[in-house]
DNA sequence: TTGTAAGCGTTATCAT
DNA sequence: ATGATAACGCTTACAA
C-alpha cells in the first residue's frame, strides 16, 4: 500500500496540514519544519494521491486531448508538440484516438468529460461535422470544460478555435503555380473535413480569378476505398486516362502528393519537367521521395504553442482570441520549378 | 458546477447507494428502480467524478504511456494501437513524451505514477539504459504498478516484456541479402538502444558465420547532430568515400534506409543493380521513396496487442509470462534483388 | 506558524 | 432490495 500523508504527518511529528502546505509551497510553514517534512517525504518516497488531490483542487491538472489516429503523420506531430507544450506547464495529457467515426466522437468526448479533465482539446479538422447535430456534442463539452479546436473553426461560447488559413495558403500556392504558366492543374484529394474544404476552395478561387476554363474537371476525388499510395497512384492513373491533360498536380496532403509523384512515375511522365506536383503538410514525406516534394507548411509547432498558451489563459480565467489564424507557407523543393 | 450522485439520488428519491448500485450494474436492484434512476440520469446528463470514484475503487482505470517522442513514426504506430486496444477495454491513456534524456525518464515515470495509474507501459528499447543505476527507476516503478515494455527485455518481477526478436530477424536477412550473392554490405545505424544492438549483433552474427572478411569496417554509425535525411545521406556519402566498397546497405530502421537510397540517387549509383537497401519498421516511408523499399516488419500490432492481454491478465491477478517474443518477417520490395 | 475538522464524490459494508 | 454510514487521501477555512 502507498504512504499517505497521514504517514508522513505522523512520521514527521507534525499535522496533516503542515504536510499538505509543504507540498503546496505554502509560504505559511517554518522553515525548518518545511525541512524536517521534506526529508521524510524523500526517505519514504512518498507522492501524493492525485485521485484525491483532484476532489480537494477541483482539478485534476489533466487536459483531454481527442484525435482520429493518432498514427497520422500530421496528428501525431500535433498530439506530440501539444503533449511537450502541456507537460511543461504541469498538465498531464489524457490521449483518445476516436476513429474518423462522428458518432464515436460524441461517446469518446462524454467519456473524456468524466475524467474531470480541466479541458479538451480536438486535434483536426474531422471534429466539426457538416451539421449542426453532429456538432452538439461540442456544445454540450463546452457548457462544462473550455474546448479547444486545432485546424477548425467553430464559433461558440468557451469553444477556441487555432488553424491556419487554409484556403488562403491553398489560393497563393496555386496561384503561384499558374502564373509559372502551368493553367491545366490538377486537383487532388481524399477527405472534405473542414479544411479539407478550405483549400478546395483556395484552388477554385485561385482558378477562378485567373480565368482557368473548365477546371471543375481537373478537381480529382480519390474514391474512400483507396487507402494505400498505391492505390491512390492506380486511381490518378485511370483519372488521368479519361479528363483532359494536366501539367501540375496540387493535393490535400503530402501523402497524396506522393501517390501523385507514383502516377507520374509509373507513367513515365517526368517531374518536374512534365508535371509539378505540390503538397500539404510539409512532413518528413517530403523528404522520402525524389525528386524532393514542394509542400506548404502550416506551422503546426506555432499552432500548438498558441493553443496551448490561449488554454492556459482561459483556464486562468483570462480574456482570449475565440480564433486565432496564422497564415502557412510555401516550402519550394524540386517537385516544382517556380 | 456538475451534479453528484447526492443531487440525482434527491431527484430520484433514492439513497446514493442505489443510484451507486445503478451506475455499478448490481443486480441487486429492482428493475422499476433501476428505469426510475437511469432516467433521472439520462434527463439531467449525470457523469460520476472518477477522482472520486477512483478514491474509492482505488484505481483510475488508466494506464500511463511513457514514450520517447509520440511523433516518432513507429512509436506513433505503437501508441495509437495501444491505446486503442486500452481504449476497448475500459482503460484510458495517460500519454507522456519523455524525450530521449535518459535522467528525465525517472522523472516522467514518477509523475505519471502520482496519477495513481493501475499499469505502466514504456514504449521503445530506448528504455532501457546499460547501467543497472540507470534503470533503478523501472524497478522503482514496478514496486507499485506492473510495467510493461514494449520493445526490449529487461528482467525483473513485475515487469513484463513484449518484443519483437530484432537480433534474429537482423540475422536472416543479412544472411539472405549475403547468400544472394551481396558480400560487402554496410550496417548503417545512429543510436545503440537495446535494440539497436540487437539489431547489429544480428547483423555481425550472420556476417561472421558466413565468413565475411573485415566486415566491422563497413559498420557505419551516424553522428549524432546528423538528424535530417539530407544529413545522414551525406554523411553516408562521406563515409563511402573513405571505406572500400560496398554493395548493400542494411539500415536500423527506415528512415536511415531512405537516407541511404538518396546516398544513393546523388551518386549515380543504380538501386538494386549496384545497391542492394533494406529498412526495418516497413513503416509508410516504404512506399514513399522510388524504388519502394524492402523492410523488416517488426509486427508491431501483434506486439501490442499481446502486451495489452498481458496487462489486462496481470491486472487481473493472473499469472503471465514475463517476456513474450515475436519474430519479425522480411518484406521483399524494389530496392532488393532477392 | 501550526492544528482541527469539514468537505470533495464516490464505493462498499453493514443493517434493515 | 434499499438505506445509513464509514472510508478513501487530500485541501482549506477557521481556531489556536
Amino acid at each position: 500500500m502507498s504512504l499517505t500523508i497521514y504517514d508522513i504527518s505522523k512520521k514527521a511529528d507534525v499535522s496533516i496540514a503542515t504536510v499538505s502546505r509543504v507540498l503546496n509551497g505554502s509560504p505559511k510553514v517554518k522553515e525548518a519544519t518545511r525541512k524536517k517534512v521534506m526529508d521524510i517525504i524523500d526517505e519514504y518516497g512518498y507522492t501524493p494521491n492525485s485521485s484525491a488531490r483532484a476532489m480537494g483542487l477541483k482539478s485534476m491538472k489533466t487536459i483531454g486531448i481527442l484525435c482520429a489516429d493518432s498514427s497520422d503523420i500530421f496528428l501525431a506531430k500535433a498530439v506530440y508538440y501539444l503533449e511537450q507544450n502541456l507537460q511543461a506547464h504541469g498538465y498531464e495529457s489524457l490521449l483518445c484516438c476516436t476513429g474518423y467515426n462522428m458518432d464515436s466522437k460524441k461517446n469518446y468526448a462524454n467519456l473524456i468529460l468524466s475524467k474531470k479533465v480541466d479541458g479538451l482539446i480536438l486535434v483536426g479538422s474531422n471534429f466539426i461535422g457538416s451539421t449542426e447535430e453532429e456538432n452538439q456534442y461540442i456544445i454540450d463539452c463546452s457548457a462544462k470544460v473550455p474546448v479547444m479546436i486545432l485546424n477548425a473553426s467553430f464559433r461558440h461560447d468557451n469553444v477556441y478555435c487555432i488553424l491556419c488559413d487554409d484556403m488562403n495558403s491553398m489560393y497563393r500556392a496555386t496561384s503561384e503555380m499558374y502564373d509559372s504558366g502551368i493553367t491545366d492543374i490538377l486537383y487532388l484529394y481524399d477527405v472534405l473535413s473542414y479544411s479539407g474544404k478550405k483549400k478546395l476552395d483556395g484552388y477554385r478561387m485561385a482558378m477562378q480569378s485567373h480565368h482557368a476554363p473548365d477546371y471543375e474537371d481537373l478537381i480529382c476525388k480519390v474514391p474512400d476505398d483507396c487507402k494505400s499510395i498505391e492505390a491512390i497512384s492506380d486511381y490518378v492513373t485511370e483519372f488521368a486516362s479519361k479528363s483532359r491533360p494536366f501539367h501540375g498536380i496540387i493535393a490535400a496532403d503530402d501523402q497524396l502528393a506522393i501517390a501523385a509523384i507514383k502516377y507520374a512515375q509509373k507513367n513515365g511522365i517526368s517531374i518536374p519537367d512534365d508535371l509539378s506536383v505540390l503538397g500539404y503538410n510539409n512532413s518528413i514525406l517530403t523528404h522520402c521521395c525524389t525528386p524532393e516534394l514542394t509542400s506548404i507548411d502550416s506551422q503546426l509547432e506555432t499552432q500548438t504553442r498558441s493553443l496551448v498558451k490561449t488554454l492556459l489563459g482561459v483556464l486562468a480565467g483570462q480574456e482570449m482570441p475565440q480564433k486565432t489564424v496564422f497564415s502557412g507557407s510555401l516550402i519550394k523543393r524540386s517537385t516544382t520549378n517556380f
